[in-house]
DNA sequence: CTGTTAGCGCATTCAT
DNA sequence: ATGAATGCGCTAACAG
C-alpha cells in the first residue's frame, strides 16, 4: 500500500507494472528502456512524488551526488556567501547536493583535519580560500578524494584563483595614472591563518606597478592592519605621518571601508585629501562609493564547482588551473592628487 | 590489504580482530561492548583514519545524520549567512551534516517544490524566513519530514521567530522617548515574496507604540520602498514633504543604511536633521553607527537547529514555538528632536 | 559481551 | 527491452 509518504522505487515499480531495475534505468534515462516504459515510469514517479534516496543510490553506485565545500571563515562573510552562491548554482544544474564544512577557528579546524568527516561522504571537496599548514595539506591529500583549491595553488591539485598580482598591479597603475606617486599599500595581518597567500601576492603586485613607474622605495609606504576591522589603525597611521601618501591601495574592501569611516572622523576625506582603492568589490563597496579592484567571486565559485563535478565524475579536467582576471572599478574614492595646502 | 585509502568497518574489524557488528557498536559507544574492546577498536579506527559512510549508516538506520536548510534568498545575504553559521555550529555539536537548499527565485522555487529533493535525503528541514504560498506549504507538509519554520508561524509546525511586533514597538518607543512625535515608518515592498510576514508585523508594532503614546494618525507617516536598495526613494520622499517626520523607523538595516547615504547626499544628516533607527543589527550597522533594533540571528539559528535535531531524533520538543526577543541598540543616528529652523 | 543473519534502497551484472 | 540476482557498508534483531 504505497501511501503518499516515502514512495520508493519498489512502489513506483509496482504501480508501473515493471521491475525495480527497470525503474532505476528509466529514471536515469537509460537507452535500454523503451520510450513508452520510460514515460510510464516517469508518470508514476511524478504521481508518487518519488525522490531518490541518495544514500541508497550512492551506496550502490559508489558516487554520492554530493560535493563538499570547506570554508575557513564564517559563512556570514561576504566572500563565503558569494562563493557558496555560485557553487550552489553550478551544482544544482548537475543535480548535485552541497554540504558545508566550516573551519573558522582552531577548534573546528582541528576537528575537521583529525576526523576528516568528508571522507566517503562527498564525491569531491572544494577548499575555499584558506591557507593550510603542510600537515593539513598532507592529511587532505591522503584521503584520496578529488580536491579543488580555491584561491590557493598547490602543485598537482586543480585550482581556481584570482590573479592577485595582476589585479593589484592594475589598481596601483590606475592610481599612478591619476598622478599619484607616493602611494601606500595596506595589508591585513600576516599571521591571520586565513588569507595570507592573497595578501602576499597583492603586495607583490603593488611593487610591480611601482617598479614599472620607476617609483622608488622611499615613496612606497607599507602599512599593516591587525584585522579587517582596524580602520582606525590605518587612519592613525596616515594622520601621524609627516609626509603621508596621496593614495592608498587596501588589501580588502572590508578594511578599506572601515578605514574610510575612520579617516572621515579625523577629517580626511576621499578623494579630496586621499584617494582610496580597495580589493574585492564587496557587496557594500557600491553603496559607499568605494573604488576597488573587483574580484569576480561568482566566476571563481562556478569554475570551482565545474572542476569538482568533472573530478567527481572521474574525468580529467582540460584546464585544471583556472586563473580568473580582476577588473578595476572606479567609483568615488579615487581622484587626482590633492593640492597640498589646505592641511 | 587495507590501504590508507577507503578504510571501511570491515577493515577495522579485521585489524581489531572482532566482527563488523562489534566495530559498529563500539564506535557508537554502545554499553554492550567491553571497555577494552571499545578502546582497541577506537585505536584501529583512528589509525586507519576511518570515517563512517553516512550513506550506508543512514540506509541501515533510517536516519541520515543530515539536516537541510531551505533558504529563500541568496546565501551571500547577511541574514542567510548568519542563520547558516548558527545552524551549522549547533548541528556540528551533534555530528550532523548541513545541506543547503536555495529557492531564491521563481525557477529555483519551482524546482524545489515540484521535485522536493529533500525528501528522503535529510532528517529534518529548516525553512528559513520566507513566505510560502498555501500550495507550497501543503506540498511541504505532505512529505512527512520534520519541519522547522524560522520567522514564520504556522499552526502545528514547530517554529522559531523574532518578536517583530514587540521589537518595533520598543524601537518606536525609544524614538518617542527622545521627544519625537511625528514619526515615519519605512517598509520594504509588500509583494516581494521573501519577508512579507515580518514587514507586516513590524508595521503593527509601529502603530502599537504610537497608539500607546496617543499620537494620532496624522503624525504617522508610512513609506514604502520598492526594494532594500532604494534608499533614494526614501530620501526623495522625505525631501518632498512639507512637514517631514523628525524620525524614521526603517524595516531593515539594509534599507536604512542606503537611506542614510541618500539622505546625506541631499543634505539631510542623522541625527541632526532626522533620527533613523533600523532593524536587524546587520553586520555593517555597527560600522556606520546606525541605531537599530537588533535581531539576534544566532539565537534564531541555534534554536531552529535544536528543534530540528529533536524532531530528527523522533522526539517531541518541549517548547515547539520559540519567540526570540529583540534589543534596541542606540548608536549615532538617533537623537533628540531637531530645532526646526536651519532648513 | 560478541558473532551471525538479514535487510535498508538502489545500480549493476547476468540472464532471457 | 526487461527481470532476477547480487552487493554496496552499515545497523538491528537474534543467538549464544
Amino acid at each position: 500500500m504505497p501511501t503518499d509518504n516515502h514512495a520508493s522505487m519498489a512502489d513506483v515499480a509496482r504501480l508501473a507494472g515493471v521491475s525495480v531495475a527497470t525503474v532505476s534505468r528509466a529514471l536515469r534515462g537509460s537507452p535500454l528502456v523503451s520510450a513508452e516504459t520510460t514515460a510510464r515510469v516517469a508518470a508514476v514517479a511524478e504521481e508518487l512524488s518519488f525522490a531518490i534516496s541518495r544514500a541508497a543510490s550512492g551506496l550502490a553506485r559508489g558516487r554520492l551526488g554530493r560535493v563538499g565545500v570547506l570554508i575557513g571563515s564564517p559563512l556570514q562573510t561576504w566572500f563565503s556567501g558569494s562563493v557558496l552562491d555560485a557553487v550552489y548554482a553550478r551544482l544544482a544544474l548537475a543535480d548535485v547536493e552541497l554540504t558545508i564544512f566550516r573551519a573558522q577557528d582552531a577548534a573546528e579546524r582541528d576537528a575537521f583535519f583529525t576526523r576528516l568527516p568528508v571522507r566517503r561522504n562527498v564525491d569531491a571537496l572544494i577548499v575555499a580560500s584558506f591557507a593550510l599548514t603542510a600537515a593539513e595539506r598532507n592529511r587532505l591529500h591522503s584521503i584520496g578524494l578529488p580536491l579543488v583549491y580555491l584561491n590557493q595553488r598547490v602543485a598537482g591539485v586543480p585550482s581556481v584563483a584570482i590573479d592577485d598580482v595582476d589585479g593589484t598591479r592594475q589598481g596601483v597603475r590606475t592610481l599612478l595614472g591619476l598622478g599619484h606617486r607616493r602611494i601606500g599599500f595596506v595589508q591585513t595581518d600576516l599571521h591571520r591563518p586565513g588569507f595570507v597567500f592573497s595578501s602576499a601576492r597583492r603586495v607583490q603586485g603593488f611593487h610591480d606597478a611601482m617598479d614599472e613607474a620607476g617609483v622608488g622605495e622611499e615613496d612606497r609606504i607599507l602599512l599593516v592592519a591587525p584585522h579587517p576591522q582596524a580602520g582606525d589603525v590605518v587612519a592613525q597611521a596616515v594622520l601621524s605621518m609627516t609626509d603621508p601618501p596621496t593614495a592608498l591601495a587596501v588589501d580588502s574592501d572590508d578594511l578599506a571601508l572601515n578605514a574610510l569611516v575612520a579617516l572621515d572622523q579625523v577629517g580626511i576625506r576621499a578623494p579630496r585629501d586621499l584617494s582610496v582603492i580597495g580589493f574585492d568589490d564587496h557587496a557594500h563597496a557600491g553603496r559607499m562609493g568605494l573604488s576597488t579592484i573587483a574580484q569576480p567571486v561568482d566566476v571563481l565559485g562556478t569554475a570551482a564547482a565545474e572542476l569538482a563535478l568533472t573530478l567527481a565524475a572521474g574525468e580529467v579536467p582540460e584546464h585544471p588551473d583556472v586563473l580568473v582576471p580582476t577588473r578595476v572599478v572606479l567609483r568615488l574614492t579615487t581622484g587626482p592628487v590633492p593640492v597640498r595646502e589646505p592641511r
